[in-house]
DNA sequence: TAAGTAACGTACTAGTTCGTACATTACGCG
DNA sequence: CGCGTAATGTACGAACTAGTACGTTACTTA
């Protein structure tokens, strides 16, 4: 039974069905991520492994199943981080000011999530629909929102009147926005959103926008 | 020639080139917005129209020219809309709430074009990028924040050190975000945020999002 | 009105791509 | 230590899809 417990971090095995799992996810998430789902390649994404198309099919079925575990794993690992969210013991405005910051860096950090979120939009989010393990992920986020704004109200310094989803939407509209249009906001307005140059400025920024609109009388 | 008058408007004409290609342009439109560059078929979108495949590589050369015609067209209609924003003659924070508004508004009722937006930044841009058309396009809109920032500096109700491109940008990341995410936020939210019972609270956030950000000290 | 050309249709091809049948081998376990 | 199965590799096929060769006809114009 050492062999067992070998098994997982033996760098000389050669059948790991865990490693191979793992490493047909990674190299699928890149590829559907910059592709789409149609234009992503099976075939591609089986010569970047060091496996074969064959595995792909031996563990995910096919094309489309690998797909909604490719969702189900960027969206879990979304999720995982949202629970560190650790904001409480600040002030009301202090704490909507680091989630904004947090999720800032989060969405900038992990554009493959980004852009498969656009993906399933164009796709009218039928995967993610079908997933009962995604529809499922209930998001912490809100409730630590909520408990923010009561806060915030009970101190007289936020407005009343204000839904926690509504904070979330504004945040994630600005962040998601940085990274899903970056390219054709650049084309247009010659100005690199994702610039480091410009990061300090614009991850302060989310957190004022929302700062003045809860604090505005 | 009353034949060449009578030609364009004649509704027994056979041939009409213009019909033709304008009939091919608003269906290949909904084609790529609903299943991206990819997903898109040549032959689909052939059979929508009253012609057949042979006249797309005709007009267009290929599925490819065809993607990009309709990315300029529609990129012309967005910036023809702004040329009729008309908001100088208010006061400086009716005129952004009203910008919002109009932005709001023209976002929610072209859903296709906000979704090509997202299969063009799928692809890095790289068509709108190879565009002359596209990126000598001038966007109106800034230069009307950015006269409409002044006034309101002037005025003493906007801080100063505001750059009219990060406005422009803020409002185009919440009014992108209803249309471009409302799947995904409709599936792990429970909330339609297209719902027309919601639609004027959401079209006032936006107003009221900017206008505190402006106003705050 | 007749000729020339722009506009159009049909039928086909070459290449790609998802998926699988079949064969093989490494590894855990009794 | 050998047996059974999980894990893997190879080679192939069926279906799809962008693009085109070739032929035809409506419209314009001299």
């Amino acid at each position: 039974m050492p062999a067992s417990r070998a098994t997982a971090a033996d760098p000389e095995r050669r059948r790991d069905a865990d490693r191979t799992r793992s490493e047909i996810l990674e190299v699928a998430t890149r590829e559907f991520a910059d592709r789409g789902y149609a234009g992503a390649r099976v075939d591609e994404i089986a010569a970047r492994t060091r496996t074969t198309k064959r595995m792909i099919y031996y563990y995910f079925g096919g094309k489309e199943q690998l797909y909604v575990a490719v969702l189900e794993h960027a969206y879990a690992q979304v999720r995982a981080a949202e629970q560190e969210l650790d904001v409480e013991h600040l002030d009301p405005v202090s704490a909507v000011r680091r989630l904004a910051g947090l999720t800032y860096d989060h969405h900038t950090a992990h554009p493959d999530f980004i852009k498969l979120v656009s993906i399933e939009n164009i796709h009218q989010a039928e995967h993610l629909a079908k997933s009962e393990v995604l529809t499922n992920l209930k998001n912490p986020a809100i409730d630590v929102i909520g408990r923010i704004l009561q806060r915030g109200r009970e101190d007289g310094v936020f407005r009343d009147g204000i839904d926690a989803v509504d904070v979330h939407m504004v945040i994630s509209a600005y962040c998601v926005f940085q990274v899903a249009n970056q390219h054709t906001f650049g084309a247009l307005f010659g100005r690199d959103l994702l610039d480091p140059g410009l990061r300090e400025h614009y991850r302060t920024m989310i957190g004022d926008l929302v700062v003045s609109y809860l604090t505005s009388t």
